[in-house]
DNA sequence: AGCCAGATTGTAAGCGCTTACAGAATAACA
DNA sequence: TGTTATTCTGTAAGCGCTTACAATCTGGCT
């Protein structure tokens, strides 16, 4: 069943259904509806392979996330995904596992599958220390590359990105108006967003005349369990800290198996921030305050973005969303 | 760059070049190393829309699943995923949210994708009530259909599900025989494993003795808040029960803010049980006992199967995996 | 009726790859 | 060395679609 079985029962050239298949205009309306109902009637689908290769696209776009199984990434792919949708363009999904290790195989995997774009889901892809980023600033020359929650600045590369310097500043600004003095900060990676973060709580406490600590500042497994030892840990040792700020949901659940240990209260001895606004924090009890990163937003956005930019319109490079700090049951400011 | 260019400067014919490209064992190992050269030097990748069109296949495979965001489906894609990409497969993602609204459009969609077999997961998508499942039985003529927790008997379907019956058997069973005696069951959806599970529980109060009361069974929305909600109502309203199975776990991450809204204690005067074993059972206070459903066997045996399915092999149209339950501290039997 | 612009349709040449078949080269043997 | 079996390589015909260009058909006008 192809193409031409259409135009011999519709009685017109694969040329006119070929036009009718593809909304050209320059198809009478008589034609085009006798097309339409023969195609009905046959259950014709066009060949998408053929298609492909007639039009050198196949409206697919490649999305990369380091990790599916991350609530805050699922997410994040569930609105790229529908978004993409509502646009008419099908997503080839392509996930580097969590230690992203060979993102770069997969990314070649992706372009070999000819896709019009790739999205990068999670601020792990782009490189900050090593500075391994060559090989999307080459490929940003052939297609648009988005970043959700990254930033590198080369053309064709757009990000859209959370406000984490200003949300975390924020955060860290009401927990010392209110009386904390000792914000212990926990944190899973050094990514684009990762710094970012760090530099608005750092900020917060030099702009308030708080000596930023070193000894207050530990990276952290994403898990649950590694963030309450390493707070045991840290507390055994000796370091005394009244609010703990972290930029990952899971960390704070750890925070709040910690203070359940030690049987401190929530949030009157130490008051806890997650990160994400993801439904871990509100499983806990008491529930966790969070920083609501505008995920939604965030993935229409970038597809949004990438429209425009199919579309020959101008697009910004980089797109900034505000977040949102939830107020929740483990602050009280 | 295509394949004309890699054999011109190759010094063979394209046909030589396609025969490298597709391992075919008829060329010279000369030649194949030359021509492996070549196409190294240049960079060449082959045209995937040209490789389909003449194939008739992309080694694709299409995944279907109501939402990605839910923790347990995410995971499976994820190892769906990555199963997928071992042995040489890619996917294309296909979400049809939370309301399933209309599946049967995304499944043409996929199918218009020329993939080379369907994945659902999720139980969702086979019809119990108004069995609307025909669009299924006639697509698998054409194309395995590979259902993940879901079963239906028609060929060219297969099946991997998870033991549910059993699971939630073992479970009840050892909360009567620990003593409970009244025993709240909470399940999301009348989705074939829905209705395994909710059997089991049934049954093993049967074998035992006690009374199935239909006041005692109840659904409820997948949603911390919902679960919560339904057994204060419940309770309010009179009903006793010590004990509470749940078909999610977040719907026993309710029965836990319950339990410390109404200052229960954990197990002692209610049991709780999960089902998933997913990240949320372990982030509550104290950690829910659960159901370890296996997401990651479940999906491999599913690719495992596909692959010798294309491999024309023969492949068991319904594979069953047993569950684990994972004792933890909302139970103490 | 004759002519022409504009609308509509058809013809045919790709797009880059696979593969059946034919042909060339090589190896094996007498 | 000649013959044949075997291995390797090339030619060319698709796969199903898009699209430039040519051809045809309109209707409005003189």
């Amino acid at each position: 069943m192809n193409i031409y079985d259409v135009s011999r029962r519709a009685g017109v050239s694969i040329a006119t259904v070929s036009r009718v298949l593809n909304g050209n205009p320059n198809v009478s309306e008589k034609t085009r509806t006798k097309v339409h109902a023969v195609m009905e009637e046959l259950g014709y689908t066009p060949n998408v392979f053929a298609r492909g290769l007639g039009l050198g696209t196949m409206k697919t776009i490649g999305i990369m996330c380091s990790d599916s199984s991350d609530p805050y990434l699922a997410n994040a792919i569930y609105y790229l995904e529908r978004q993409l949708r509502i646009n008419g363009y099908d997503s080839i999904l392509c996930c580097t596992g969590p230690f992203l290790d060979n993102k770069r195989t997969y990314f070649e995997l992706l372009l070999s599958k000819r896709v019009d774009a790739v999205i990068l889901a999670g601020s792990k892809f782009v490189e900050l220390i090593d500075r391994d980023n060559d090989y999307l600033i080459e490929a940003a020359k052939e297609l648009p590359i988005m970043l959700v929650n990254g930033y590198l600045d080369a053309p064709g590369i757009y990000s859209t990105v959370c406000d984490d310097y200003e949300a975390m500043y924020h955060v860290a600004r009401r927990l010392i108006r209110s009386g904390r003095k000792e914000i212990l900060y926990l944190y899973t990676s050094h990514s684009y967003s990762g710094l970012n973060k760090v530099q608005g709580y750092k900020n917060a406490l030099s702009d308030h005349g708080i000596p930023v600590r070193r000894e207050l500042i530990h990276q952290c497994a994403k898990d649950v369990t590694a963030s309450r030892k390493l707070m045991e840990q840290l507390a055994d040792s000796g370091l005394k800290f009244d609010a703990v700020m972290t930029s990952d949901d899971s960390l704070a659940v750890g925070a709040v198996k910690f203070a359940h240990i030690r049987s401190l209260a929530v949030p009157e001895e130490l008051a806890i921030v997650g990160y994400n606004n993801s439904i871990l924090s509100y499983c806990t009890n008491p529930e966790i305050s969070s920083v609501d990163t505008k995920v939604e937003e965030l993935c229409t956005t970038t597809v949004n973005t990438l429209m425009s930019v199919f579309g020959g319109g101008s697009a910004p490079a980089k797109t900034v969303i505000a977040a949102d700090f939830i107020q929740k049951q483990t602050t009280n400011f």
